[in-house]
DNA sequence: GCTTGACAGATAATCGATTATTCTCATATT
DNA sequence: AATATGAGAATAATCGATTATCTGTCAAGC
């Protein structure tokens, strides 16, 4: 599941980085589950961006009381995936091409810096667990007919990401990028089905997964740079073509 | 007041940077008046960090019922000035050498980030607003006697540091570099009594201020960086001395 | 002596109802 | 015609009470 979704919820200094199963992952309270759902619900494209989010019906559609459907909507904020305001309530954050390039480039100065990080301080372990999220993603089959593979590699694709910089011990850098991963892949997940063609995905990510575990930096920092930009460029030209601005 | 004392409490999206004072500045909710006035209790050490905000006891000492009590406090999470347990209530974020030496590292990375940006595409307002804010900070005396003197200069030291980065035109790295600096500010509000011998503060802030306005982008960054790090280090040693870990 | 389990008190989470605010739109006014 | 006003509906915020969960203590069993 979600590296994120992790029934402990702490503040920007809690556990971002991805791990193995946790037997009982918590999420004891509605207000834990309803943000889950409702973080899914948005990443997916369930709910529209931009749009407002009526709390009446909210309350009815997912069978909860106001308090804990609050207390969901408030941690999402910190996501970035809702905005607030007193008294006119909770809107889903919009996306525009502005937002995505900002994320973009935040994603290769940050995400870029972790992973130099990571490459200096990262333990055997941390190279362990770079082959496996990369076996396990390149084995992975995308199949843009069946949706349910689809969302899979997603999750294997987020994985992969956040395992590449999770030995660079700064639980605050991997909250950060964690979020913009999110943001990220909210974009992804509602405008690009298929990767253009002049791309082999697979590729770019072997080619930084060994540049890490091989410890050179600069190598595996400009192909991780390389492969974030790329991505935000195919994603601004899909915004684009949709109408987005 | 603190520019993130703001009413309108939006996202990451938010509009984070300082700005001229509201005439209305909103804080409808007791909600909101709640997250700005245990934002001010955390940042400045009256509840000690670490310790377990109990939420009966809060809710007599604050004369509040428990939704706006819970609903100041989520929006403390996002501000990483409170940590969250499900079933366990709240405590208030716990503070370390490593984190301060993150959050010192962190600041290096973006707020230099964001000033390099700043003078890349900041116009003429904003090199204005970084003059006015030096000025201001220059003009106020820091005498370690009347308390109410720090708190004012501990003011217009995060306006300065906001204004410098205000021009960058990337919201989302403006609310990172915001909260980093009010993680740091709560180190140097709890350790940092006077700054030691060594230095010459105002003239620091002078020129990075210069070196802004003068487009000089390598000279100001390096000034900031290492204005940023002379902080962290000095701040590290207070620590040590406290016997923190 | 150590572990395990039940109990009680403390604490957090949730609910349904009430109060306050904003929004809508028809009407009045300049 | 454009703008201002105000009543009523829609919606958000708050409250007090109730329910669920946890934490620490102490006794029974191994």
């Amino acid at each position: 599941m979600d590296a994120s979704d992790d029934g402990a919820r702490g503040a920007l200094t809690e556990e971002d980085a991805p791990s193995a199963a946790f037997a009982d992952d918590g999420k004891n309270t509605i207000g834990s589950q309803l943000a889950s759902r409702l973080r899914e619900a948005i990443i997916s494209g369930e709910l529209e961006a931009g749009s407002k989010i009526n709390l009446d019906r909210a309350r009815k559609t997912f069978n909860v009381s106001l308090s804990p459907l609050r207390e969901g909507l408030a941690r999402l904020i910190s996501d970035g995936l809702v905005e607030f305001q007193d008294n006119r309530g909770y809107r889903v954050a919009p996306i525009s091409i502005g937002n995505l390039e900002e994320v973009t480039t935040l994603r290769e100065e940050l995400e870029v810096f972790a992973l130099r990080e990571s490459i200096r301080v990262g333990d055997v372990e941390w190279e362990g667990n770079i082959m496996r999220a990369l076996h396990r993603l390149n084995r992975t089959e995308r199949d843009a007919a069946r949706p349910e593979t689809l969302e899979y590699w997603e999750t294997l694709h987020r994985e992969f990401h956040l395992t590449l910089i999770s030995g660079c011990g700064k639980p605050l850098l991997l909250h950060f990028c964690n979020l913009l991963l999110n943001l990220n892949d909210r974009y992804r997940r509602a405008f690009l089905v298929r990767t253009s063609g002049d791309r082999n995905v697979g590729q770019e990510h072997s080619e930084i997964a060994q540049g890490a575990v091989a410890r050179d930096v600069e190598y595996a920092c400009e192909k991780l740079r390389q492969h974030i930009h790329r991505t935000g460029t195919n994603l601004r030209n899909h915004l684009a073509t949709k109408g987005v601005v």
